[in-house]
DNA sequence: TGTCAGCATTGATGTGGATCAAGCCGATGG
DNA sequence: CCATCGGCTTGATCCACATCAATGCTGACA
């Protein structure tokens, strides 16, 4: 099937490629089948943030908008599904459902934005870590339909230099803040991807992070 | 009117007041029609980074959710427009233009909240100022309608901690730093709050944004 | 089996912004 | 008219993280 013929079509990326540059025209939407991709913004002197975590059943596009607004790269190698823009729009128009469910998700993402922004802005670099760290692990443990009990173990999909542009840091020091928290024992790395979280309530303490309110703040 | 009996009814909050602290039940959403307020987390050690800025015509609240996920401060004196949640939510299910309407403006906030997360993760201090500024620079533009032409001035709405807390940065950084613009004539101070800005431009070479997009990034 | 490339680690040093600590200014009230 | 108080400024010092620079590890490929 033709993708240019068809409203509904699957692309696939391998890890490292990158998917749309910010500014490029983009008429189609697409959500994530597997695999992870991310969002990031660079200045013009190369610095660049992350500001976006794709994961399997995100969304990428925005309807009403024809230009990227971000640049999206595979992490891993990707399987989107993509919709050709305009008959989604309509799609949209005629079916209130989609809307709402949309309206779930973006919200869910600016919950998810809010509290990436007291990250960047108050976190040290600790706290910064370990907070992505317990990030990754939960949602991992959601994807496995796992409880979150301790003693957790599952692989990094992110290089270090993804997880500064994430953390707004550099890889050195994400680097040096990951050797700390081995050597203190938060965690236990067999390899450089793969991790084991020996106490689970050890790592949260390190996040920073309100503790007793649990999942619910 | 009694408001424990209508759908709709008006608040008032004087500068300073808290409208709400983040766990509180809340079962309302609303609207700012005039004034301005702030959405902040804070850590249980007390530092605290805003993570929304809601002015007139911002929502304010989460259909479907009873529980307030942030601290919801005044800023300046703030008139709002309250609906009870439940009828809203009825009303939002019966009316697919509201679900739209919010999806828009869900939308565009989290593009101001991925903006704002390059700005706390890879801008100076310098750099910081001259977005927030620029920001609040616009944003009074447009409330008078003015084109955004040269040599603006208004009204600074945040105190030096609620910048403070904005950017990420300590209120004495936030201090020397307009201090440094004000010697460097990017910036002219009459007072503490009226700022005047003789060349938008020169501000804009500041901010470390791409400049030549325009408005369209 | 060597070597090369791409990540990752580790060390030495530098610096931007935090922290600690005085004052300053303008409004408010006795 | 002075006292006071909250917001602001400015200075001195400190430290967390950036920067610069080697070096190590692992897997791919000739």
């Amino acid at each position: 099937m033709d993708q240019l013929e068809s409203v509904k079509y699957y692309r696939t990326f391998e890890a490292g490629q990158t998917v749309i540059w910010s500014g490029d025209r983009m008429d189609f939407v697409a959500s994530i089948v597997t695999g992870i991709a991310s969002l990031t913004q660079t200045m013009e002197d190369g610095r660049r943030q992350m500001v976006g975590l794709l994961l399997p059943s995100d969304f990428i596009g925005r309807p009403g908008r024809a230009t990227a607004a971000y640049d999206v790269t595979a992490i891993s190698d990707v399987v989107m599904c993509c919709f050709r823009r305009k008959p989604f729009e309509e799609l949209m128009g005629r079916t209130p459902r989609i809307a709402q469910r949309l309206l779930e998700m973006t919200l869910d993402e600016l919950d998810a934005a809010r509290e990436w922004m007291l990250l960047l802005g108050r976190k040290t670099a600790r706290e910064k870590i370990a907070s992505l760290i317990a990030i990754v692990a939960r949602r991992d443990a959601e994807l496995r339909l796992r409880s979150t009990g301790n003693d957790l173990s599952f692989e990094l999909p992110l290089t270090r230099e993804a997880m500064a542009d994430y953390l707004g840091l550099t890889l050195e020091t994400v680097s040096r803040q990951i050797s700390a928290l081995k050597r203190d024992g938060v965690v236990v790395l067999e390899g450089k991807r793969r991790i084991t979280i020996p106490d689970f309530d050890r790592l949260l303490e390190e996040t920073g992070d309100d503790t007793d309110g649990g999942l619910l703040v």
